[in-house]
DNA sequence: GACTCAGTTAAGCATTCACTTAAGTGTTGT
DNA sequence: ACAACACTTAAGTGAATGCTTAACTGAGTC
């Protein structure tokens, strides 16, 4: 097969800068393809393929409107990823707690 | 070049599934190559690349004790990850309350 | 010093990726 | 009916991924 996949998986979908920054920009709005397209310095059908993958992770959902082709954010399946990222924020707030202590600590030790 | 590089980049580097579970092992704490590789089946040199690339991108950290290495976790970069996707929850919280008014007003209807 | 153990680096391979250009598909305007 | 428009699908290409086996490095053991 010629196009890409990506695995139907959310995080290889958000891997891709160019899909990360077509989500960020569909966070302004419902948009038809090819504003969406406009900043990048890719071909139309890069973008194409790209907003396909984000379709098939359901992270945008298409709309047809006469000739032209919507696209609007659907950021559920994220919530996967929220989740996962999750599990270690306990992490680093306990690393900055430790810090804080550290830094209390050494204040005293100071002289 | 014959070894994977993952672009350096942390979305990149979690969006392969043996990486994240490689990760998530490592919450119960530090580990030896050896103990850390033990449930995959996949050979040793696969997990030591893997590990290679979590550690390019500093998701974890090695500490060389006789001949064995340890694997520490270092949860700081999915702060990148997790600040990208709380762009996105403000939506689904919408989408929620939006949800909900739904199901108040249709709670009404029900007859 | 030779032998193992823990792990990495090297080399090679099949697959997947992101991209391109060229050729459709369907809609709108004349 | 026909041309222009907004896209998508097809086909092909170079580079990156993920994996394997084989060879290496370096630390403990006999």
């Amino acid at each position: 097969m010629s196009r890409p996949a990506a695995g139907a998986d959310v995080f290889q979908a958000i891997a891709d800068p160019t899909r990360r920054a077509l989500l960020d920009r569909l966070r302004a709005g419902e948009q038809p393809m090819k504003q969406l397209a406009q900043p990048f310095a890719l071909s139309l059908p890069a973008i194409s393929q790209h907003l396909r993958i984000l379709c098939e992770v359901s992270l945008v959902t298409q709309r047809r409107v006469g000739r032209q082709r919507f696209y609007r954010l659907n950021p559920e399946p994220l919530q996967q990823v929220s989740a996962w990222v999750g599990h270690y924020e306990q992490f680093w707030t306990e690393k900055l707690a430790a810090l804080g202590e550290y830094l209390e600590d050494s204040a005293c030790d100071e002289t």
